[in-house]
DNA sequence: GTCTATACTTCGATAGAC
DNA sequence: GTCTATCGAAGTATAGAC
């Protein structure tokens, strides 16, 4: 049936999302996937054919998701420090709802095989970006930084918590529920930093 | 021989070393390991009864080489903005002669069944460090912000471009060591965000 | 201490019945 | 489409000769 296919694949899919991220492609186990998905290893080669193309499916569709489209935060032309002030709520905002995804990424991106999944990245230099740096930079509206550094740190400071996420935990002794503040507050304190790095005399 | 022994164990601490930095536990070969050491598995298991054994061993090795101990930072007393400066400096630093650790550490923590290793980590909430803010503030010579969170963010800044190393050098067409350069221009470059960030009228 | 050969284990994949 | 049973590869660990 039809309507049965389908929804065994919807099955199969959320529980290879959830092992695949948690445990990434090495760790993670076929058996695993199968049992929360409620079903039995066979059934998993005959919708997927083997656990590289399984991986390689949920690999895809996650990073979509992950890098949010830049192109809507150019739309009303915003100040490059205003667009960077709105990346940053809309990325870890992203990340809150997937705290595995860095991890995930990385651990994709080192491992020696899987070399060629950098290419599957949707991301770029995104030169529009810095152009409007540039342009603000002859306006004398922001300081003179290295563009390519700062968006890194931005990137850096958004994204490495969540990997380091059982790390802070312990250490700060706080759970979920306080690391999700913590991550909530913070998006602010990034912005601050930022307007301290960029505009003059703030 | 003992000279002998010694010797063989030199081999294959660095051998699995460079196998398990690179690969982390999950992906590490024990053949890899031994191949590298000029030797065979069975030696391996001869020296190290197991593999998880050999990889305690070097984890709790390397761990304690990657956290600085901060204790020498506080000797001649440094203000909290200098401070920050030489950990940055220094943290780099070890970190470009250790570039795979942040990767290795986070992998290991990750792990479902290597959340005991945690407890490994020679990390804390530095009480020393935090109070040194609170010093400075109260004199007024940084800016109130969150301590916890601007240390998160420096850690953030100099550990993470490692673990996305290959997603840099591969989105901005850089090699190996055009890579080191970046870093090390980078350290400067966190060093005047920091100034920002905290000094008044900077 | 070191090696070769092999046992044991885990896990992805497939065959074949229903 | 789904299941049980089983194969085969890969990898850790050990036995036993030298």
């Amino acid at each position: 049936m039809k309507q049965q296919n389908s929804q065994t694949e919807e099955k199969i899919l959320e529980a290879a999302e959830k092992i695949f991220l948690r445990d990434g492609y090495g760790d993670a186990r076929m058996q695993d996937i199968a049992d929360l998905a409620g079903i039995n290893k066979a059934l998993l080669h005959y919708y997927f054919r083997s656990k590289d193309n399984l991986f390689e499916y949920i690999f895809e569709k996650k990073i979509s998701v992950m890098f949010p489209k830049m192109e809507e935060l150019f739309g009303q032309n915003l100040s490059f420090y205003e667009t960077i002030c709105a990346f940053i709520e809309k990325y870890v905002s992203i990340l809150a709802d997937n705290p595995y995804m860095p991890f995930f990424v990385m651990s994709t991106i080192n491992r020696a095989d899987r070399k060629d999944f950098i290419k599957k990245l949707p991301v770029s230099l995104n030169q529009k970006l810095i152009e409007l740096y540039m342009k603000d930079l002859s306006e004398k509206k922001v300081r003179e930084v290295n563009p390519i550094q700062l968006i890194i740190s931005i990137i850096s400071m958004c994204a490495f918590p969540f990997m380091a996420r059982p790390v802070i935990k312990e250490i700060t002794k706080i759970d979920e529920e306080q690391f999700k503040m913590l991550m909530n507050f913070r998006v602010a304190e990034i912005q601050q930093y930022i307007k301290y790095i960029l505009i003059p005399n703030s």
